[in-house]
RNA sequence: GCCGGGGUGGCGGAAUGGUAGACGCGGCGGCCUCAAAAGCCGCUGUCCUCACGGGCAUGCGGGUUCGACUCCCGCCCCCGGCACCA
């Protein structure tokens, strides 16, 4: 084939053409009234990106082209597609950046944000600019500080001290996630605890219902199964241990303890404290206080991740205290370790060092008594533990319960303690409060005025945006105390309430706040009076179909079903799921490793596109795994789409008038068919296979192609390769762009059925051979035909055919002997 | 330790229990071209055989089945997440 009076396909050129035709046409923004008047809306989402300074990675590309891909699609079958995108850039990662590079994060962010627009653009997503949010701009987090406040007005925002994570370097609180071993996660210093007072939301309230909706939600199972293990509901129940005097009286003190094993508390020889609970003091006998003390220093000066990963051998100190088993009516030590957290449960436990692993260690390294209340088969009352026993058994040792199976104890014992007021069953979640107070400087600041006289005032929503002040020294100090309270004509203020001096608050709230909410502000754009508009919002909301990265599969998407329900509590939504569909893709290797900028094999987008062009690189990432498995990206490996596109070029451009060859037209029938099934599911690598397949039978043996083979093509690469489909839809002669009305083409079931098919012949399982048959040929003609192929008839020459599987149109197996 | 996802040619990866390796990369040979880019044709799991054909092959070991990459049981390894959660 030549490329005599054609022009040569230039990506560049194309590329440039009609991201440029787009623009000025409109094609993939909105205004108000076509939000407004669109007649069946499709809100297709993708994770907005955190603009950092090195620009869009291939995983960024790679999750938006895979959500573009399926916007296309959506919207070639006719929907209304709306496919915004933002930019998430306050927090922790630009301020610290901004920092290390000495420029404000006020000049750094926008021209990030510039630098990711541009390679966006370049992209070719469907992306509709007149709809971006960016959370830095005081106009979206505006809207933010209102969230905060509709929190705060339901009584859902609680100021309580927490201890916190502190990188002493970083001179900021950590979260959990960003401590590694120990260490700061970003500069490796080791991490201490701190008690700060602090913003949460009280989002544990809310754990039951958020259990529950998972089962209403199409999510990846993977995401769906991390949220249910992250809320950890357990039940058990709370049990209270009285707390005796030195003459073994009761103190009127009770030890509230919550267990999942009820049924082994005749088991409980000894209570163990967090080193932070507030009875301790009070249950220390005085000889034993400087021990005891000095060991609750020495732990708090662990941050929180060290405490729950360090070595496995307990330490613990006796306080010298005692109380009573409310079930033995003995009175047994207490202690504390730091195998305890404050933080789950009460913070104190019934030790069972016969039925639980961590109390048998502890009880045999501090020589604690140890007795069997559960045995398994074939054990006794009297068995020896070698280790803590968990499995399947009937209670013994257990009093009046002994014989009973540990679940039935479970429930009974429970009951008896109820009825003697010392305890009830309880269930306990994992999940913690959303603490939302970061002591930085980049952040929308917390919309709170503290008055020494009405105490914490919201801010009048009149008065929002409390304006992040632009201040040249945002640097954290030693004080841990947010930058923002060393700028004093900005925190003094007046007491909305009461009119007295008052200060603001001069915590910033988290990122995840910020990205908690985006998704309900981008149809809202157009408004400035509100947060969201009704109207808009029941129109387009929830979304459609969510892509984006496992890493958030737990936090962010947590806090956004937890903000969207309470706003729908709240009566500002007609429902309590933002997301109807989230997947999950995966994650782009490069030469078999994860990229990092250690190990020197990031891949930058930039250059690949210049050389090859977006449609092209477009369609290497999405045929080289499964979207959401990932894959891995190889240099050479685009070659294959490129020549792919090239050969569509000619193809189509050198395609005639005329009839299509039966043959092929079945192929395209079958390939529109598979296409259409799996351009839903994100199976986009095999669609792109069978596009390519298609084409090379289009063009089988240099044949000239007719316009009817090629057209339906060129519409089922457009998702993938959306310049180079409008390029040749345009020079086939048609109006206006191919994303404009419903051009998805359809088959016809009975024309991606052959003429013939391939059986194949087995003898004992072993293929011999194959026939061409009609498609549905019955048992007899098949068998016979078989019997005839030469090498086949070889085989069962001399044996008896005992048996013959046959499955019409795949195979026939001789059963022989 | 727990939860999730995987292990298939030189490589990325395909395969409703029914011809394992689609599609692509890379490699080898050839064509077109002054040349390059793009393109075209053929071969390419492995071993035996000049060939026809045959043996062996989907992490390992068993099992079910006429037939297993696919289902069941028991292991090993890799990736991601969580981790003293009482």
């Amino acid at each position: 084939m030549t490329n005599e009076g054609r022009d040569a396909y230039v990506p560049a050129q194309v590329e440039a053409k009609w991201q440029r035709l787009w623009e000025e046409r409109g094609t993939n923004s909105y205004t108000r009234e076509k939000l407004e008047g669109a007649a069946n809306p499709f809100f297709n989402l993708m994770m907005f990106p955190y603009p950092s300074a090195e620009g869009l990675h291939v995983g960024n590309i790679y999750a938006f082209t895979g959500a573009d891909v399926h916007g296309r699609y959506q919207r070639m079958r006719g929907h209304d597609v709306f496919e915004p995108i933002g930019f998430d850039a306050f927090g922790i990662h630009s301020e610290n950046f901004a920092l290390k590079r000495g420029i404000h994060p006020m000049d750094l962010i926008p021209s990030n944000v510039k630098n990711f627009t541009r390679q966006l653009r370049r992209t070719g997503g469907m992306f509709d600019w007149r709809h971006i949010v960016d959370t830095t701009d005081p106009a979206y987090y505006k809207w933010t500080q209102w969230v905060f406040l509709q929190l705060f007005k339901a009584g859902l925002a609680e100021r309580k001290e927490a201890p916190v994570n502190w990188c002493p370097s970083c001179k900021t609180v950590l979260a959990n996630e960003q401590v590694i071993g120990g260490a700061c996660e970003r500069c490796g210093t080791p991490v201490e605890q701190r008690r700060i007072a602090q913003w949460f939301f009280t989002i544990t309230r809310y754990a039951q219902r958020l259990l529950d909706n998972l089962a209403t939600l199409d999510w990846s199972d993977s995401t769906r199964k991390a949220q249910e293990n992250w809320i950890g509901r357990s039940e058990g129940a709370e049990l209270r241990f009285p707390v005796l005097d030195a003459e073994g009286r009761e103190t009127g003190t009770r030890i509230d303890v919550f267990t999942t094993r009820p049924d082994t508390i005749f088991g409980a020889t000894y209570m163990v404290l967090s080193p932070e609970h507030p009875l301790v003091d009070e249950v220390t006998e005085e000889g034993q206080r400087p021990r005891v003390f000095a060991y609750r220093e020495e732990a708090a000066r662990k941050d929180l991740v060290a405490r729950q990963k360090m070595d496995k051998t307990k330490t613990g100190v006796f306080t010298g205290g005692y109380c009573r088993n409310p079930a033995t009516g003995k009175a047994i030590p207490i202690w504390i370790a730091d195998y305890v957290l404050m933080e789950y449960g009460t913070g104190a436990i019934m030790a069972v060092p016969g039925h639980d692993e961590r109390d048998f260690e502890f009880a045999t390294a501090f020589d604690l008594p140890i007795v069997r209340v559960v045995a398994g088969e074939g054990q006794t009352a009297d068995t020896p533990l070698s280790e803590a026993f968990s499995g399947d058994g009937i209670l013994v040792n257990s009093g009046d319960f002994d014989g009973m199976p540990w679940e039935e104890g479970k429930r009974e014992i429970t009951e008896w303690l109820a009825d003697a007021g010392l305890g009830e069953s309880r269930i306990n979640y994992r999940l913690h409060d959303w603490c939302i107070s970061r002591q930085r400087y980049w952040g929308p600041p917390i919309p709170i005025i503290h008055c020494d006289a009405c105490g914490p005032v919201a801010v009048p929503e009149e008065d929002l945006p409390v304006v992040l002040p632009r201040v040249e020294d945002f640097k954290p100090d030693d004080s841990g105390i947010s930058p923002l309270a060393r700028v004093e004509e900005w925190y003094r203020t007046t007491c909305p309430r009461c009119g007295s001096g008052a200060r603001r608050e001069t915590d910033v709230s988290d990122t995840f706040l910020d990205s908690g909410w985006y998704f309900l502000r981008y149809p809202s754009t157009d408004f400035e009076d509100r947060a969201f508009d009704q109207d808009m919002t029941s129109k387009w909301l929830p979304v459609k179909t969510y892509i984006g990265g496992n890493e958030h599969a737990v936090l962010h998407l947590m806090y956004s079903r937890f903000l969207t329900m309470v706003l729908h509590d709240l009566g500002l939504l007609p429902f309590e799921e933002p997301f109807t569909r989230f997947r999950a893709h995966g994650l782009i290797t490069h030469d078999g490793a994860k990229m990092s900028k250690s190990k020197g094999n990031v891949v930058i987008p930039d250059p690949i596109i210049e050389e090859f062009g977006a449609d092209t690189f477009r369609i290497y990432l999405m045929f080289l795994g499964p979207f959401e498995e990932g894959g891995d990206y190889r240099d050479e490996g685009i070659q294959g789409p490129h020549g792919f596109l090239h050969r569509l070029w000619d193809t189509v451009l050198s395609s005639a008038d005329g009839e299509p060859d039966a043959a092929v037209e079945r192929k395209i029938h079958r390939t529109v068919k598979q296409v259409t099934e799996q351009l839903p599911t994100l199976q986009y690598n095999t669609a792109v296979a069978a596009l390519m397949e298609c084409l090379n039978a289009v063009r089988a043996g240099g044949r000239q192609a007719v316009r009817a083979e090629v057209e339906p093509l060129v519409r089922m690469v457009a998702p993938f390769a959306p310049h180079v489909a409008e390029e040749l839809w345009e020079r086939l002669g048609n109006e206006g762009s191919i994303f404009h009305g419903a051009e998805w083409p359809s088959y016809d079931e009975a024309k991606t059925v052959d003429e013939t098919v391939k059986v194949a012949v087995q003898v004992n399982g072993k293929l011999r051979g194959t026939v061409d048959v009609a498609p549905g040929s019955e048992q007899e003609a098949v068998v016979k035909l078989a019997q005839e192929e030469e090498n086949v008839a070889r085989h069962l020459e001399g044996l008896t055919v005992r048996k013959v599987v046959f499955v019409k149109d795949r195979l026939v197996n001789f059963v022989v002997s």
